[in-house]
DNA sequence: CGTCGCCTTAGACGATGTCCAGAATTGAAA
DNA sequence: TTTCAATTCTGGACATCGTCTAAGGCGACG
């Protein structure tokens, strides 16, 4: 990219990140993707334009991205944490037959009595779909 | 036990599934158990009542118990399938600070406007909440 | 220019889950 | 009961995911 499509040093300094070019290499892709990705996905993405990027370092980055606000975790699919890059609150549906995840506005969907239930402080909480898509 | 506290014979056969030792040994203790468990966990508590039971048979067990429909898996947690032996619906509360599943009666919370999302057929659904216990 | 501290790297490691080939067990039939 | 085929079980190899560590590199700052 001759001119940066995102202002990536200024989002990860806000978070109080320190940019280095592997985090920043990380970043343009992880936090502008739909594709929900798992650890290794985004390896496989970055090591794209940044081919000597080292797996441990997008481990690393991924968790501090998550630590400092930037990503959250999703434990929806087998075997691999996903990442999303989504921070205002919304529901998921998980596609039955190819396992990928989409956002549902959180509008769309209506909870109630979260607030009622005993024994529980709940922090957040979203409402977990699966199905297929319509043809 | 001189006296088996549930016809697991009956349960097994009543869903296709050919009774061994093995899988009875496994259903005993997976199909009535509260702990959600991962399938090491499955096969550690196994282990106490029947100490020779390989680690390739308990993962063969539970995967042909999920087919069959006597249980469920959750992708709730970190790093580990865990195993649902309700199967019928209710919602899930993670703890966030042991990481502990509990189950939320399907009554106590009430979600709205599911049949309305375009796009999408809805097989399922549960609300996945995260916070704490109340001390 | 030198030092200090943070960042990155490669590989080892442990945990989870699958697969395979051979052994053991089972059920059915004679 | 004996035989035989089919199913089940076993132990180990293998693949994947994620973490950790030790060493080296790099940048910020004096």
């Amino acid at each position: 990219m001759l001119v940066p499509k995102h202002k990536t040093d200024e989002t990860l300094r806000d978070h109080g990140i320190q940019p280095s070019a592997q985090r920043v290499a990380v970043a343009d892709y992880v936090l502008y993707t739909k594709e929900h990705p798992s650890a290794d996905l985004v390896w496989n993405r970055v090591r794209d334009n940044f081919p000597w990027i080292s797996r441990a370092t997008v481990y690393n980055t991924l968790n501090l991205f998550v630590e400092k606000g930037l990503l959250r975790t999703l434990d929806l699919a087998d075997n691999a944490v996903v990442f999303d890059p989504k921070m205002d609150k919304h529901h998921h549906f998980v596609d039955e037959e190819d396992g990928s995840i989409h956002d549902v506005p959180w509008e769309k969907v209506q909870v109630c009595n979260i607030e009622g239930l005993r024994g529980y402080v709940v922090h957040d909480y979203q409402v977990v779909m699966h199905g297929v898509k319509k043809k």
